[in-house]
DNA sequence: TGCTGAGTTGAGTGTACCCTCAAGTTTTGA
DNA sequence: TCAAAACTTGAGGGTACACTCAACTCAGCA
């Protein structure tokens, strides 16, 4: 653990060059080496501040479940256009990010079973935020119908950054906008 | 290559190995020990009939991107009925390739440039194919918005289908069908 | 100013990886 | 039937990997 300015510095500086790492080069390109190459540290000084690569990149990988979701204190009260706007906002300001949820979410990377299931309960809670948002503003809908619309539309938009993903030209933005109707 | 019985024999071991392990395991963990296991088969062997791990792997990867696409024949005729089944069918019959599908998609996994190029192209071709149907079912919008719509289904589709690997009792079927109203 | 502990260095360790190859067995086809 | 070709074996080689550690520097503070 990092306890004095130039530890939490170097930190900061290793976590960076993990998550460009992971985005640019996949789990296979990040290695011991290319991380300290990048953050400009030398092996040692990385495990006096990390206790393993791997928990180091799950570090990372936290940070990406966690960033999707805007807002938790937003929960019970936020609109299907702030939970859009909010995804909008993830894919536009930090797509690092964005591409290592998507790909943990596929569980085609950094691959354990703890990690599957927190992505699983997840991805449950985040489809239930939206199946709320959806029901609360047509709440004429049955609420199985509203759940399963809430489903619905969290997939679409994950499958709109996944096109976004492939495709830097594709028109995320506009797409996402468009499911508000 | 594999030229008498024996040897396509045991290359389609060694496939089989690599798929369940790719879907399995990950990248990470299909390692060249695991698929000699896996197939029960010698290094040396596993060196006859492939020039290297990396060759075997996009092999089946390669299978993976085309199964998605059915029966290319169709392409210029088939209904929006058609490909979400076709959809579905490789959804349900094949899990461990679409898993695969999606994952080299988001380029978790292997991450090579040429791959990176073909997804992209095929991705394309594939939004194109959709397009094309909803086109033809809706003659009446504008060419453009047609266009929208179908990369807006097969965007959705797709991300259907990661719910449904994140989480097994997701109803796929069920929502991809309802995706054609 | 000098002590303490946090931070840094980089050569070095062991391991697991991908791949090779000489020697042997089995299959093919003339 | 038999020689050539295809296939299999498994010990072993070279390399790149994650990680260690003793020796060092440096910042913060009494």
């Amino acid at each position: 653990m990092a306890r004095s300015r130039a530890g939490i510095e170097t930190r900061r500086r290793i976590l960076d060059a993990i998550r460009e790492l992971l985005a640019l080069k996949g789990p296979e390109g990040t290695t011991l080496k290319a991380i300290c190459d990048q953050a400009d540290v030398q092996p040692g000084s990385f495990y006096n501040l990390f206790e393993s690569k791997e928990q180091a990149i799950l570090t990372v990988v936290r940070e990406a479940i966690e960033a999707v979701d805007p807002d938790p204190g937003h929960e019970g009260i936020d609109t299907m256009a702030d939970l859009v706007q909010a995804y909008i906002r993830f894919m536009e300001d930090d797509p690092s990010l964005a591409r290592i949820y998507i790909s943990i979410a596929v569980g085609g990377g950094v691959s354990d079973t703890r990690l599957e299931g927190r992505v699983r309960r997840h991805h449950r809670e985040r489809a239930a935020r939206f199946a709320d948002a959806f029901a609360r503003e047509h709440s004429d809908l049955p609420k199985d119908r509203a759940r399963r619309r809430g489903e619905l539309l969290l997939a679409a938009l994950n499958g709109l950054a996944l096109s976004g993903l492939i495709d830097d030209e594709f028109d995320f933005r506009g797409h996402a906008l468009e499911l508000l109707h």
